[in-house]
DNA sequence: ATTATCTATAGATCTATAGATAATGC
DNA sequence: ATTATCTATAGATCTATAGATAATGC
């Protein structure tokens, strides 16, 4: 679904790039306001698509930002993919998730507000990174890194940390956003169970290059 | 303002009783789907109320949704006052408030939906229970309790948590949620630089009778 | 020939207000 | 006499669709 193959010939590519228009207006009015209540005709022209075209791809309103959502949220999951590859310590890989989180509030700040609004809902659904999160912390629990809970909660946990952090880094622009997220960083380690001196280090190492 | 003099003679009384009635019909919309768009017309039917008196009391939905979630917001707080008062520990009232908003959510799932999908953006407001909760734990980092960091962190994680506890429990029913709660407390007792020892315990005192 | 997009529009729905009605204060 | 509620409605806006247009496949 989320790989579908690469669209064969114009006609094909035409119709996604209707699409794709339509779920980055979406997006947009995501990030802007939150505000889901703009009529159809907005959105079509906000995307510079023809009002009718709407309904070749969507039935609602609903099923549009919901696209959208789901769209951002594979998005950030792809910006893990991209920075996070081999790191193999599920500490250090929790810790550097949330410096590159805080970091995409600042260059991604569009992305992020998506994020920011309806990541909440989203924490224990099957997208991508929600699996991925789950297959990390059940990793480190085997292994001891982390102190073994129920796999949900434990997701909670980090999923309701990290969006706490995506929340704070708009609403307090003036912090610090390196320095809260290391600190959260820290804090969730503990809270996963990792010795408070290791988290102190583990939160703090190197990141790999984010160009 | 949420203290406001008790009503005096019939006419205020009567009004506040629409009002009410508007803000309760908005937070059951809230409550059931989160979708605010239902027209002001069916709004005003679902309070029983005359269409036109909508306008005496909010100029859009808007801010009629905004009232109704400040509104549960401070209910909530109000139950935390309620069943937690004489707690002195600040580690102890953190884990107390986690398992007394699991139980909220089974006695009083309306109010605790609307923390769910509308918490996070009043993490940082100046709600009474957001400043309540900023004293705490600048209580216990004053005294050791806790470990110190930005206020602002803090209270940051704490919400996060609290939140996703919640969203756990609607999410997933079939977990035990008072096992949830103890656990989730813990962690964040450990979080919040509580020795591991001592999270356990503490997560676990029994509880002031919640009648 | 097929398919998506676009324009135009009918009909439904919604918002905001005006003016009538009902209830209370003084 | 005052004030809130209620009913009715004008005008604006929105949704969903029908039919024309444009672009490509075969």
């Amino acid at each position: 679904m989320s790989t579908s193959a690469p669209p064969s010939n114009r006609f094909e590519r035409r119709r996604a790039e209707t699409r794709r228009a339509l779920i980055r207006a979406a997006r947009q009015i995501l990030a802007e306001t939150g505000d889901t209540s703009a009529s159809i005709q907005a959105i079509a022209e906000r995307a510079d698509v023809g009002f009718g075209s709407f309904y070749n791809h969507f039935e609602s309103k609903t099923e549009l930002f919901e696209a959208a959502v789901v769209d951002a949220l594979e998005e950030f999951g792809q910006n893990f993919d991209k920075h996070l590859t081999g790191i193999d310590d599920p500490a250090e890989l929790v810790a550097a998730g949330f410096r590159l989180s805080a970091r995409l509030t600042a260059s991604h700040p569009e992305l992020m507000q998506v994020v920011r609004r309806r990541g909440l809902g989203h924490i224990h659904s099957d997208n991508g990174l929600a699996v991925r999160a789950l297959r990390d912390l059940q990793v480190g629990m085997a292994s001891g890194r982390f102190t073994a809970v129920d796999p949900a909660v434990a997701l909670s946990a980090l999923g309701g940390t990290l969006l706490s952090m995506v929340e704070l880094r708009f609403a307090r622009p003036d912090l610090d956003g390196e320095e809260a997220a290391v600190n959260l960083a820290e804090m969730v380690l503990r809270m996963l169970g990792v010795p408070p001196d290791d988290a102190h280090e583990v939160a703090r190492r190197p990141l790999p290059t984010l160009d």
